[in-house]
RNA sequence: GUCCCUGUAGCUUAAUUGGAUAAAGCGGCUCCCUUCUAAGGAGUAGACUGCAGGUUCAAUUCCUGCCAGGGACACCA
């Protein structure tokens, strides 16, 4: 790679004290790379960064004349590299003979990382808020498993505690005067709803619901069948979405298989002296922290808290995880931070890396929380199938001559890309507002946009045989800066494996798209000299090999017409 | 009350984690379908980066204090 090359040419001529940054440069005139390490380097030393910007300059220089076009410093010390025309021809060669594999980093440590996403409940309908956990995980997962690392992704189930107390007792009751066979998961949703309303002013409801849990947790026959229940409605009517959304889990562990292990975590803390006992309750304090991290009620009864410390153990135990990302809203920071302080106190935890991966909220347009309570419950299904209606309506008119199948399966990609893309467009970290007709553009910065780039592509590419080209007939300028942004694809991937941000990567795609649609608005293609033609089809080729790639990492499909 | 997060064009968001003239999309206004899909392309107008200080050669980014919005904070998950 280009990059790697300058890197190891500054540093032979400024040694090893100063780890050497290049970045390439959102403006032109600063060159197609950059690096600002004199200035940091003369801060060390305590010399003049023009100077030894100047050095960096003639000496790289003298090295590798025939590498660089020219190399310019520019006040206050900041070094811009353009590299020769024959040096960016190249590397196209190697990323076009790397094929589908560009991006791919190769001897790396390889790490096992478990990612814990999507994180449902039974018994819930999935909401627009899961959305975003769902869809940024899995495109971790992705990312970190195409740049060489084993991913395990962890689904962590919501299947057990005080709210099956409620759901069964409510179920119960309306078993008695209707059959509820076919209950679906809104059904259940509004019995849970509608019950722990009523609670509030009954105590004797409450009574009800509390029995019905401690007859499930010592495993009454009917009790765990009507849970069995709850589970394979859930199972059944999520099937739907997680096909829509193409997810998978490696594993979908819960609540309920961790719960037999959480006596023993609680022994465990109280025996490494971690844990004490607290106004009847069983608790860690971390640091000098007033508020406590409980892990064992003064009833006996155990906490979300302990069940997941017992996650943490099992995953490092069983899974040999060298790093758990939690990819969990917002709201939970002080929960996780006490969590891994408290893992780390017991000794569970040593190198491993825990990191949150948080996100915002999905509000409302008025830019208010969305609330399950207020009647303002937005369901996931409804949202991915308006998507696909909408989508759908577009095709018809764009594309009349399609056969229906073939519309069908476009819209789905279309309509489920722009749901994703909107969302791994933006900075996980901050809220994000639902509009449907943001989210349902298809325009501009839109994941359809990146999916009719590339539609186009194929479309050339259906249309001619393909040869061995030689690539130093790619010298127009929109050439050479598709090239450039080709080979900035490795680091991007790179970037998201450190930094867990996969909107680089939606913003990446974005540019080279732009750049591509620009490239065949202005050069013909099929028509251009046989020569140059058969050049500029290898450049689509890869182009169109790396919005591929970059798409399906991102969980979205690339249509081949839209 | 304590702690945490956020505040960038009219709207929705970027800014390579301290770099250079703050970048896009939508919306507004101009152009381009007898060249490979107009879900496209080429332009243009639009910003005192919430406010006030500080650190630095360099601040949207770091520090302090305000203002505004959101969230978390002992037996819910």
């Amino acid at each position: 790679m280009i990059k790697t090359k300058i890197i190891d040419l500054i540093k032979k001529t400024i040694g090893n004290d100063i780890e050497v940054e290049i970045s390439i440069p959102g403006n032109e005139q600063f060159g197609h790379y950059s690096t600002n390490v004199a200035l940091k380097l003369a801060k060390i030393r305590g010399e003049n960064p023009m100077k030894i910007a100047e050095s960096i300059k003639y000496e790289v220089l003298s090295t590798k004349p025939n590498f660089f076009e020219k190399i310019e410093i520019v006040p206050p010390g900041f070094v811009n590299f353009w590299v020769s025309e024959k040096v960016l021809q190249n590397e196209f060669e190697n990323i076009y003979k790397s094929g589908g594999k560009w991006g791919k980093s190769k001897n790396k440590i390889k790490k096992n990382i478990v990612i814990d996403y999507c994180g449902i409940n039974i018994a819930k309908p999935m909401s627009i808020g899961h959305l975003r956990s769902t869809i940024i995980g899995q495109a971790l997962y992705n990312i970190l498993k195409f740049s060489g690392h084993k991913a395990i992704g962890d689904s962590h189930l919501g299947d057990w505690g005080k709210q099956f107390g409620v759901l069964i007792a409510a179920y119960k009751e309306k078993q008695k005067d209707k059959k509820l066979k076919d209950i679906s998961l809104e059904g259940l949703m509004e019995l849970y709803v509608d019950y722990t309303a009523r609670m509030k002013n009954d105590s004797k409801l409450e009574d009800i619901a509390k029995e019905e849990v401690k007859k499930l947790q010592s495993k009454n026959k009917e009790n765990l069948k009507i849970w069995k229940k709850f589970r394979s409605i859930t199972f059944k009517e999520l099937k739907n979405i997680f096909n829509l959304l193409g997810v998978k889990f490696d594993h979908q562990l819960g609540e309920s298989f961790y719960n037999p292990m959480l006596g023993d975590i609680v022994s465990e803390a109280l025996r490494k002296k971690v844990a004490v006992k607290s106004e009847g309750a069983i608790v860690i304090f971390i640091d000098d922290d007033k508020t406590p991290f409980i892990i064992q009620k003064s009833d006996g009864a155990y906490l979300y808290a302990t069940t997941d410390i017992a996650t943490v153990k099992y995953r490092v135990n069983k899974f040999k995880a060298d790093s758990i990302l939690y990819v969990v809203g917002n709201e939970q920071t002080f929960h996780l931070s006490q969590l891994f302080n408290a893992v780390k106190k017991m000794g569970i935890i040593k190198n491993q890396e825990m990191a949150h991966i948080k996100f915002g909220l999905v509000l409302g347009e008025d830019m208010k929380k969305l609330s399950t309570r207020g009647g303002k419950h937005i369901s996931l299904e409804d949202v991915l199938k308006e998507a696909i209606i909408r989508a759908k309506k577009i095709v018809e008119e764009k594309n009349p001559k399609l056969i229906l199948k073939e519309k069908e399966k476009i819209a789905k990609i279309v309509g489920i890309g722009a749901v994703k893309y909107n969302d791994l467009s933006q900075n996980r970290q901050s809220d994000i507002a639902f509009q449907w007709d943001k989210m349902l553009n298809f325009e501009g910065n839109s994941g359809p946009y990146l999916q009719y780039t590339y539609a186009r592509l194929k479309s050339i590419l259906r249309k001619s045989g393909f040869k061995k080209f030689n690539s130093k007939y790619l010298n127009e300028k929109t050439e050479m800066d598709l090239i450039l942004k080709l080979e900035e694809f490795p680091l991007v991937i790179e970037r998201i494996t450190i930094n867990y941000f996969p909107h680089y990567l939606a913003d990446y795609l974005f540019e080279l798209a732009k750049l591509t649609n620009s490239f065949y608005q202005s050069l013909p293609v099929l028509k251009a000299e046989k020569e140059i033609k058969k050049a500029r089809l290898a450049l689509i080729k890869a182009v169109a090999n790396v919005l591929k790639t970059g798409l399906n990492l991102l969980g979205i499909e690339a249509p081949e017409k839209m």
